[in-house]
DNA sequence: TACTTATTTAACTCAGCAGTTAATTAACCT
DNA sequence: AGGTTAATTAACTGCTGAGTTAAATAAGTA
């Protein structure tokens, strides 16, 4: 699978979303960041490495714990790739607004 | 599922992030979009819905055709969420910078 | 050595996605 | 009506993802 499409569908879960603003305030253990979740502990284990073959976070080891680190590089690519197209959703919503102000020039006599 | 994952997780494919890319140049029906594609018609079909229900996409009708066309906000809401993290990624690349520049100064003696 | 804590691996279930071909719907054309 | 084009639906296959519990690995502690 391509980088982004792995990036992508590793944010595409709310868990690991949050195990990822989680993480921006700082490294983490995986029983730290699996305490929030009604989740059993190998499923936290197995979103970690999802996000990890992603190359969203990285482990480090100290004893027995594993901290884990969020990396930034995969976020920078997908603000990248959505930037592509600001130009596009400012336009639609300029569009938008200056068919809003129309329909109240008009009054609201429907949308034709 | 909340709309950001969906919405995530439509664009977790090369072949849906293709199409849209083709949508940002302006509206098109299911044949040209699929033309690109060595991919039946009813699998592009099938990725068409995917994106509609993620609301990056809606269809007209004009006869026996479906124009499809680029809806700008998924896509404004993808941005928003990775901007909460900008901070940290430029954080991220001024210390991976000043490693460097470090390193540089101190001649390559290793990574300590 | 035995016990406890932290984490992963194994083995399994269930659901959903990406793709296929064949059939169906819908609208136009003659 | 009959035929063509555009697109979707149906029915099926194979794979992957998210979750479970139970067992295994790894490292500190008594």
């Amino acid at each position: 699978m391509d980088r982004l499409s792995s990036t992508l569908s590793a944010l595409a879960d709310p868990t690991r979303r949050a195990i990822i603003a989680r993480l921006a305030a700082g490294e983490a253990t995986v029983n730290e960041l699996a305490a929030p979740f009604d989740m059993s502990l190998p499923a936290v284990s197995k979103h970690l490495k999802v996000l990890e073959r992603a190359g969203l976070i990285s482990r480090g080891r100290n004893a027995q714990w594993r901290p884990c680190r969020l990396e930034a590089a995969p976020l920078k690519e997908i603000a990248d790739w959505v930037e592509r197209y600001r130009q596009f959703w400012e336009g639609s919503f300029d569009r938008l607004d200056s068919y809003l102000h129309e329909l109240q020039r008009n009054g609201k006599s429907g949308h034709d």
